[in-house]
DNA sequence: TCAAGTTCACAGCGTTCA
DNA sequence: TGAACGCTGTGAACTTGA
């Protein structure tokens, strides 16, 4: 621009300096950590005076109600806040870099849980579709399927679907059943199996 | 201004050392709690010599009559003081989370993971059974099944389970891959999906 | 780099009790 | 009465993900 000058960019609120669009309009750090504060709190703000207080930066703080309003009429927008599900699982990777960052190697007890998830594996799911040709009917019967038995009705196909479906689901179970993970810490001590 | 020293910010109303702003003005602790109380009580004062005593740090207890109209003049607010109405709110709140820390403590932790999995579950569980009806051949044809098309062959029962199955162990396998907790640290990195 | 969230010391209310 | 304390809101400085 002609003006030598920086531009000066003040809060569309509360006139301080402003550090940037936050929420959709040019505010403040404070407007911005006071919008995001108040509306996560979700508690229904009432002005005690007139209701419509200055709001500059000396009296920004004495009525909140008055701030709310003014931040909302510059144009911040409350879905730009993050939900709580982003946050958590925002959260939960960072917890999840951290841990990745604290040890590059296999550590001695991460080989171990590699040599548990094979084990369970093994026992529960690798002779998992073998079994298959034990349900009723037979799964062969299926497989040369150009002569299939007249008289065999629907059910029977059904019946085959539900078997394997049970065998797998109970498979799964006991698989999980085999990972120490899943005994997490805040489950219920008393529940038994 | 001496500029060597600290600023030593000296009470407005009596001369003591002030700790901060109080009720919008500049104060000690003494007249601080001495304005909060005598307007509370809200009875009047009357000074019993000329209503011009001295107030300062050893004679502010002698005419509170002088000690508020000074704190006054000094340009402390009456309505800065919180109304019992507010204060009655303040304290509910104080007393309903101090039985919730009691009762049943969800930590912060707690909570995110339930943000994760109810979003997870909304995401990839919730709408499932209602795409069933899209799959090989449309489930509703069995609803009705008093009046059975004839000429439906039994291998399309087949694919209808098929698809239904290759639908549920897509959607199980997106629901657990938004949750954090199986994209473990020790995982290789280099892999994508 | 921008714009989300996060951190944390501080300000200013009320409350407590010697 | 007032020094010490607890609680909540504030905002400058910071980290982080796209």
């Amino acid at each position: 621009m002609a003006s030598g000058e920086d531009e000066p960019r003040n809060c569309a609120v509360c006139g301080d300096r402003a550090t940037g669009y936050h929420f959709h309009a040019l505010t403040c750090e404070g407007c911005k950590g006071f919008f995001r504060r108040t509306v996560n709190k979700s508690t229904s703000l009432i002005c005690p005076f007139a209701g419509s207080c200055k709001v500059n930066k000396a009296q920004r703080r004495h009525c909140p109600a008055c701030r709310l309003q003014k931040c909302l009429d510059a144009g911040m927008k409350k879905d730009m806040i993050l939900s709580a599900e982003v946050l958590a699982l925002r959260r939960a990777r960072q917890v999840q870099r951290r841990a990745q960052q604290a040890s590059l190697q296999l550590s001695k007890e991460q080989k171990a849980l590699v040599q548990i998830l094979l084990g369970a594996h093994t026992r529960h799911m690798g002779t998992m579709f073998d079994q298959f040709v034990q349900f009723r009917p037979p799964a062969h019967l299926f497989i040369h399927h150009q002569h299939l038995p007249p008289l065999v009705p629907e059910l029977s196909l059904l019946m085959h679907f539900a078997d394997i479906n049970t065998f797998m689901i109970q498979q799964i179970i006991k698989f999980t059943k085999d990972l120490p993970l899943f005994r997490p810490a805040w489950g219920n001590p008393e529940e038994g199996d």
